[in-house]
DNA sequence: TATGAATGAGGTTTCATTCAT
DNA sequence: GATGAATGAAACCTCATTCAT
């Protein structure tokens, strides 16, 4: 006898609701400060449930960093690195960063986590790798097609690339409180000045 | 009886063989990760002797981060911010925190677990805390003076500051690996754009 | 509504095909190391039938130890302490012995375990002693039968009985490879000297 | 500052006393069904103790099995294979086998669930089984010698010891109770029988 | 001061059993 | 009857901290 569509619509409510306990706990714990006890309590199932949606800890904290990459990626990637006016593609790809960066503050610390100490998550951050890799290779082609276009002044585009990722995740350790979305729209303005903007 | 002169050199030796073994094994393994026996067998010293010279894990954690705060002080602080010469004073002072920076890669993981983590590590938090104001707020007199002077753009000086810390702290976590001793000229000379030089 | 003739042999069927995992994973991973879980894998069933046919994990235990004894009597007291020729009886039982207990591997195995902790399973270990009383019983009265006729030297009919079965489960203790197999006609020869054979 | 003399003879006590406790609790038990706490509160130490002298419960099991096997040896081979008089060594021999075995019964009991389950210790199944081949072969030579000497019946030698140390681990497991240690004079006469002693 | 054995709290994980479907 | 998700007790093991020497 097969589980009823009812039931597997509640484990995918349940994975979904240890998920996101998970992520806020070690985004705000750590890996070590998270028990498996806080966790279920947080999502409120039982504690041996944990372990029906995922075999380990190790397993619960890769899905809870890897898992949401795909999604992120559609919304990081969603600027034309071919656009006409690479300048206004530029402005509003900031704009998009900044304030989505702003609303997933908990997840990103959890990114932060898992760089800092790489040597610890060999697997996770292989993926993450994978994923500022592609970022930034993305980032570097609009600065080229703007270079091309005269619009912006020339330098190693991929730099500039590394740099612009390097703010924005740097931005998140540096602002933790909620100052920071209040400040979003000013922080664009001037991190248009990094890609050296000619103005006319 | 008084501890003779020779004594006393061996224990300060100790104290900061055991600081340093901490602070790379907090810095790869994390808080949990890293076990007084651990720190003890890289500082070769006995097991016991460790909390003879930090009262608990915590407090060595604690004196880890901050004891190096005061040295690191002045030299990221060393610059002026009446410089006659703003535009050249700024290209030195991130010539400088670059290369720091970058020599210091073990301690700068550490800060980045208790930013990414404050909720665990209020004390040591505040510190860091205290610090990247005081930063900040050089920066930015530096950037005030610069944009009198006519030679930076005019924008929030604060803000330029901020993102410039950001910028600093991010690029430690994205170049995880050694080509970042490599590229900090490549990283410098394009970092000064953030602060809207004006060409003549 | 009552069973169908089919449903009744398909719930025989998987009771048995239970039992013979059950018995081959106890005999080799031990009551302990014997979950559910693999039973029911190794069964080809679902994890929650198991507990349709057996209570507990332990009537699952009891049963299988239990269950087989009663036809392993069958073929383990076919004999006649009565013979006319007790020595051929001997022979021929004690040749039957051998090849049977080459044949029940696994189960023997489960008896041995059974046995070495008795404390921890009183009631399986009541029946065991109880088979092995008959069982002693009767192979003492084909002895005493020998004796009589004068073709066994004479000695404490019931201590050779309790040597015989001695060395009946500890072959199977000592040889736990296949060697066993090939062996026995070799074992069944020598064994006969236990029950003190008079030459004539 | 190394550890007194005091404080060594202390550890060393310890260490048996955990052993003892385990033996007796494995034997009775089964490994599974002993616990660490079981252990520490029967020897009268520490739950964490247990670790400071053995790192894990596999260890523990492996030594309480393994440790005493040498002693062992040393009794169980005292016999000489080259004696002038095979008979009398042969007696001799077995009433000291069997008055040693019904002596460390619960030892015995250990042995017998490794071999039961030798897949699950391969490690120790693998001393044991050294243990036993160097056994039968020293027993197979004095029969081999007695065979020489036309007092034992002519049978291979090395199947006889097979069967010897079959029904010695055979008897253990057979007689639980204290019957034992009453009837071993009984036994000792009638396994004689097992080598074919040739009546002058 | 230096050492390392002793302690037990607290974490992860397994798994028998229950029970809703 | 068949299924497998839900539950939490209980095991192992680690490790910070204490303390006797």
């Amino acid at each position: 006898m097969p589980l009823s569509e009812q039931q597997l619509l509640n484990m995918k409510q349940k994975r979904k609701d240890i998920l996101e306990a998970a992520t806020k706990l070690f985004a705000t714990e750590g890996f070590e400060g998270t028990t498996i006890k806080k966790v279920s309590e947080a999502a409120n199932i039982s504690f041996g449930s944990v372990f029906t949606y995922f075999k380990d800890k190790d397993e619960l904290f890769y899905t809870a960093v890897v898992e949401p990459l795909k999604e992120l990626s559609e919304n990081v990637f969603a600027f034309s690195t071919e656009a006409e006016n690479p300048m206004i593609e530029l402005e509003k790809m900031i704009e998009t960063h900044f304030k989505l960066f702003a609303g997933i503050n908990a997840y990103l610390t959890l990114i932060v986590q898992v760089i800092g100490q790489h040597h610890r998550y060999p697997d996770i951050f292989k993926e993450l790798d994978r994923f500022h890799d592609e970022f930034r290779k993305r980032v570097s082609l609009l600065v080229e097609n703007g270079q091309h276009k005269g619009m912006f002044a020339q330098q190693d585009p991929l730099t500039v690339a590394t740099l612009y990722t390097s703010l924005l995740i740097g931005i998140r350790l540096n602002t933790t409180d909620t100052r920071y979305s209040d400040m979003w729209e000013q922080y664009v303005l001037s991190a248009i000045n990094l890609f050296g903007p000619i103005k006319k």
